[in-house]
RNA sequence: GGGCCGUUAGCUCAGUUGGUUAGAGCGCUUGCAUGACGCGCAAGAGGCCGGGGGUUCGAAUCCCUCACGGCCCACCA
């Protein structure tokens, strides 16, 4: 035995060891010099840096690395780099604990500021470039805890390859990519209805909105007709009667055919609006009639554009009803000494204030009609709010995505059947996105915190900003932050003055950068050389919740500047649910699940069994017998591996030649074929599934077989155990990457990761076709030896005096073939043959 | 409201283009100290393949329908 085998293999430490030596040996350190066609690029998903890591994440990243390991065995030079998403709201509120300040874009930039620190009653405002050098300072400290999980859980990222998403260099090409849009008009800035979250007073995209059950209630209210009768209208918003503009029936609705067109007067505030018809009106719903208000949901956007109807606003960006002066243009009314009074009762009020007070007001009137009726139902919120939506009429900049333009939502769609998904129908959801866009993308926000649109406006004498005259930073100095950099040709103290300049006050989407990591980690504006090589990428991971988001808009800023995909292949994940089929969370940070300690008590290897159990798209449980099982075929691997290299090495010249061990190297064939074939289609969930059965067969029946054989150095015996074992540890390594390298150091040298992966040609010799009958019947035989033993409950060693074996001619010609590894392993004296087409074993055991 | 995925032994999952008595591992039961492994080895019990229709000589596999679980999308007054 070499004297490298342990006498007793053991997992523990292994983490520690072989993580070490793959950093220090740069085993997964990108080689550049390699062709475009050598190589296999991955666009690592950034984690956010703001929270735990959760044993759904190690299940994701696992399915890359074991993706990336194959094809780096494959003989591919694997690009797998690692980001760290630290340009959120997450961030923004774990930046604000720690260091104890708050973002003011408004305050200069301080070179020596000295943040409070966490616990800090008082939070500090700084300016916005030492906020985002606090955030960079933050995650740099929390890298270390990500690195150090995925380290233990031995993704072979290149450490050398990271990126951030709120750093300079993801600063400098997002501004990069903004400004090119910019000239070529696909990035523009329109006044319009926007999406907008009251809490922190930014305009969002149709991408992160999500519905959310609440109550609510219908309230009947009567406006008044041309003829002074009563036009009854069902509203969940009463509180914007003030902003109705008109009122909606459906063109068919018998109730309201005759009336189109007619002038109608609102409650309380006496504003004339017309009557108008829209198909959008459903006639089923309430009265059939509603009101349309600038503006309450989607809809009424909707109906305020096609019907051309007038925008009278009542929504403050803090979700307070704003100041109005009835009797002002554009507030006409009837009464406006009344609608004033009204008006007044709610004016400055919240929403829900002034829905009370409005309420009251409609029923003193005798304008609301029965008592309001409660409903359940779904409202807009953005994702990360905890205030329902509302729509307000403001300035913002747009990048078209084809919400509003057929060709470009065509080509997006055409992408979506180029690209290659894992599994296939998650191109469904990508489809069903891009034929659901309502608009343009809608990519800046009023947050402290971000990249910055990279732009500064004029100001002319009269203090008139001219927004449409956008200034531009020099190439050279991005990324800029225009709320403290000074645009070229003024100075400093020009800034929010006559003649002078202002900054643009947005900051980008996070969406806006992320969907430039392709761009980003692979050097598109810094190191093109690089780029070439990486760019359009082989992989993206992700989950299936952000292909509207991430995905989509990746394609689609991938469209802009190169007109094509940004990678051939999309693996989507599914999640990891608990064992009550709940969905794994950030909070379950601290529940024994969590990765550390899972990973203490089974390891990493085992850790990775169950998630490679995983198949893409699929939603996994978390069950942790899958734990127990990969760590015992962890094990295994490392007792029948000392097993098999405990003979030495076989003679020079030794060839597999007994029809035992030829068989054994066709079922082996036959193995690296199938796992092959699936991991080229990315099921290496499928690819496992051939290889651990084809292992344990190999230590059940293979090994008790030939193992006489062995301990007496047949050649054909030992040169078969070896050529298997390597083999055996290849096809294992993207998975068990310790264990299999463990095994490897014992007998071989380098790493076991960067060793070719099997094929059916190395296994050629003795014969090139696949699996026989020899294996399986042998097998067969010996079990039934052992079934006799086991019904006698008597030991696997003792003696069979006399065994009949009856199969067809062909099998126990098969069964012959190996017949003396079948009498070493039954410990069979007399064997006979006998023809039968009902197959059975006969044995007669050493008496007791 | 539209769409997608799933429903196979107690548990986690396989079941290729429909083909003889439906598979694996774990768990369970019963045994076994055999010179790699007792975190081992051997054997055994255990399924009307979610329900109901249909196509077929034959269906877990194809079609229809329903139920349940989960997810995505939606203009939700």
């Amino acid at each position: 035995m070499p004297a490298s085998v342990p006498e007793k293999p053991s997992l523990e430490g292994l983490e520690e060891k072989w993580s070490a030596r793959w950093r220090r040996d740069g085993t997964f350190v990108f080689d550049r010099s390699k062709a475009r066609a050598d190589v296999y690029s991955i666009d690592t998903p950034p984690p956010t840096v703001s929270g735990e890591l959760h044993i759904g994440h190690c299940c994701s990243y696992t399915h890359t690395d074991i993706t990336a390991r194959y094809w780096r065995m494959r003989g591919k030079e694997v690009f797998y780099p690692m980001g760290w998403d630290d340009n959120s709201l997450n961030v923004v509120r774990r930046v604000s604990v720690n260091y104890g300040v708050t973002c003011d874009p408004h305050l200069p930039f301080d070179a020596g500021l000295e943040p409070p620190g966490p616990n800090t009653k008082q939070k500090v405002p700084v300016s916005r470039p030492n906020f985002v050098a606090l955030c960079e300072q933050l995650t740099t400290e929390l890298e270390q805890k990500y690195f150090d999980l995925w380290t233990t859980m031995g993704l072979s990222v290149d450490w050398d390859q990271t990126y951030t998403t709120i750093g300079g260099r993801a600063q400098r090409v997002s501004q990069h990519a903004f400004l090119r849009l910019l000239d070529r008009g696909i990035a523009y800035t329109q006044d319009a209805p926007t999406v907008w979250d009251v809490e922190y007073k930014t305009a969002v995209a149709q991408a992160e909105l999500e519905d959310r059950e609440l109550d609510g209630a219908y309230h009947r209210v009567a406006f008044t007709g041309a003829a002074g009768d009563d036009l009854l209208i069902d509203t969940t918003r009463p509180e914007l009667i003030p902003a109705c503009v008109a009122l909606v029936a459906h063109p068919g609705d018998a109730r309201y055919k005759s009336r189109f067109g007619e002038t109608v007067t609102t409650p309380l505030f006496r504003a004339s609006v017309p009557l108008r018809a829209h198909p959008l009106a459903d006639p089923e719903k309430g009265t059939g009639l509603v009101m349309v208000c600038t503006f309450g949901d989607m809809t009424d956007v909707t109906w305020w554009r096609e019907l051309d109807l007038p925008v009278r606003s009542v929504m403050a960006p803090d979700g307070r009803l704003l100041p109005v002066t009835w009797g002002a243009p554009g507030w006409e009314s009837a009464d406006a000494g009344a609608a004033q009074a009204a008006y007044d009762e709610v004016a400055g009020k919240h929403v829900k204030q002034a829905q009370k007070r409005m309420v009251e007001l409609l029923r003193e009137s005798g304008d609301l009609r029965g008592d309001p009726k409660p409903i359940r139902h779904p409202v807009k919120f953005w994702e990360n709010g905890t205030r329902p939506l509302e729509i307000i009429t403001n300035r913002q900049w747009f990048i078209r995505n084809g919400g509003r333009d057929d060709d470009l939502r065509e080509a997006m769609l055409r992408y979506g059947k180029e690209l290659r998904w894992h599994p296939d129908f998650m191109r469904v959801r990508y489809e069903n996105w891009v034929n659901g866009l309502t608009g343009d993308w809608n990519i800046s926000r009023q947050l402290p915190f971000g990249v910055p649109i990279p732009l500064w406006y004029p100001v002319d004498e009269n203090g008139e900003v001219d927004w449409d005259s956008p200034i531009r930073p020099e190439p050279e100095a991005l990324p800029v932050d225009p709320s403290t950099h000074v645009p070229p040709g003024y100075t400093a103290d020009q800034r929010d003055r006559p003649g002078g300049f202002v900054g643009d006050p947005n900051v980008m989407d996070t969406w806006a950068t992320s969907s430039l990591s392709p761009q980003i980690v692979g050097g598109w504006v810094d190191d093109p050389e690089l780029f070439e090589k990486v760019f359009p990428y082989d992989l993206r991971p992700q989950a299936h919740e952000i292909i509207r988001t991430w995905l989509f808009y990746t394609v689609l800023r991938s469209h802009f500047e190169f007109e094509s995909l940004p990678w051939s292949d999309a693996a989507i994940s599914g999640f990891v649910y608990d064992p009550d089929r709940k969905k794994i969370s950030k909070s379950a940070g601290n529940a024994p699940e969590n990765p550390t300690n899972l990973l203490a008590e089974y390891g990493a290897d085992a850790v990775r069994y169950w998630a490679a159990g995983g198949r893409p798209g699929q939603d996994t449980a978390l069950d942790r017998n899958q734990f127990k099982i990969g760590r015992r075929l962890a094990i295994k691997i490392l007792n029948a591996s000392r097993f098999a290299l405990q003979f030495g090495e076989p003679p020079e010249d030794a060839v597999p030649a007994a029809p035992l061990d030829l068989a054994l190297l066709a079922a082996l064939r036959t193995t690296v074929a199938e796992a092959t074939a699936a991991f080229d289609d990315y099921d290496y969930t499928k690819a496992l599934e051939r290889i651990e059965p084809f292992f344990w067969s190999f230590c059940d029946d293979y090994v008790e077989l030939v193992k006489q054989r062995a301990y007496s150095g047949d050649a054909s015996a030992l040169a078969t155990l070896r050529t298997t074992l390597s083999t055996i540890l290849r096809l294992f390594a993207p998975f068990l990457p310790y264990c299999t390298e463990e095994v490897w150091s014992w007998w071989q040298d380098g790493s076991v990761h960067r060793a070719p992966w099997p094929s059916r040609d190395e296994l050629a010799a003795g014969g090139d076709g696949d699996a026989d009958e020899t294996l399986a019947a042998v097998a067969w035989a010996l079990g039934e030896l052992r079934r006799a033993k086991t019904e006698a409950k008597r030991s696997m060693k003792t003696p069979v005096v006399r065994a009949v074996v009856r199969e067809t001619a062909e099998r126990i010609a098969a069964i012959r073939s190996a017949e003396s590894d079948l009498r070493e392993a039954g410990v069979v004296g007399e064997l006979t043959y006998e023809e039968s087409p009902d197959p059975s074993v006969t044995a007669e055991l050493e008496p007791a």
